[in-house]
DNA sequence: TTTTATTTTCAAAAAGTTTTGAAAGTTTAA
DNA sequence: TTAAACTTTCAAAACTTTTTGAAAATAAAA
């Protein structure tokens, strides 16, 4: 295998991967195709490389761009943009999980919270609804506080400790 | 708010949030119902209480059961099957994980583990493929342990190991 | 055996999502 | 100004996924 088709295996899986992550094929295609560039690309470099059209491209990296995964960039004497990508895993995966839990996390938690304080009878299947919810809400918070707490910490050190947990 | 509503609320956001875990909304709308039910339910009331076609119903109950998200239940004397889910949301999201590692994890690690052993030209570009290839394995392979790991160990533990870390 | 109850299958329809491409909009340069 | 270079928008087309419903298969009862 060489460079070529390395890559070209590489963009292809990690636009499937994206695809399960809530982020499009394309736009995850994009995003692996500015991570293995060592320099910024323009809209018709992604184009070209991709085979997409340009409204594809466009708005997939305005969307890029929006979860934190990509940046643009002007170049003196230049009128077309650049492009290139967060290339930290650690960033990319920290700016996923913040936006996965705004879309996802917050939600479901304000509707716990608002049937939390419905009026529930007291039978058999209201007591059921409130123990499952409240354990859901329950484990729920734990892993949103992890998520914040993870964000914030450092990467080496956050790395090592689950290195060292999960050796 | 009363009992119903409040079902309700729950059933529809749990559809909501499992289409974007990989699980189709009528599916965690099943698994929902039969989460807060204190019964286990027919075919006919799953497609009674979620508006939704035998054929729909069947094909989602067997697909939560192949995920070992719902269980089949056959009553003595009687014909029908019986469905309830699993309700411990940590066996749930470790079934998730478990499930989602083999579709989502595996594959990437396949394909980095391939495109480790390629031949990259020393270029510029080649060595930049190399350099983000290995970080991403690196980050992703200490994750998939992390799954793992999950897997095996008691929710407790796991939590408790999990909050220590990060704090 | 035949009938009845129930589950499963799957082709077609419906619904949802992504992509295209051309037109409209914007910015810069002449 | 006007023209050229470039970016953005969005309706329609292509594609993907989900759902339906009726027919086929299976299992139990009569």
């Amino acid at each position: 295998m060489n460079l070529e088709e390395a890559k070209y295996k590489f963009i292809q899986e990690w636009g499937v991967l994206g695809s399960t992550w809530g982020i499009n094929r394309a736009m995850a295609q994009i995003h692996a195709f500015l991570m293995l560039s060592p320099e910024s690309k323009t809209t018709d470099e992604v184009m070209e490389a991709l085979k997409i059209s340009r409204g594809n491209a466009n708005m997939n990296m305005r969307a890029l761009i929006d979860w934190g995964l990509v940046y643009k960039e002007y170049k003196p004497g230049e009128r077309k943009e650049y492009f290139y990508a967060e290339k930290d895993l650690w960033n990319v995966m920290k700016q996923i999980a913040k936006e996965r839990r705004k879309r996802e996390i917050v939600p479901i938690r304000e509707v716990l919270k608002e049937v939390s304080i419905a009026e529930i009878e007291n039978t058999a299947e209201g007591k059921e609804f409130k123990k499952v919810t409240k354990d859901i809400d329950s484990i729920i918070s734990k892993f949103d506080g992890l998520i914040e707490m993870a964000s914030k910490s450092d990467q080496n050190w956050f790395l090592k400790a689950l290195t060292k947990l999960v050796k």
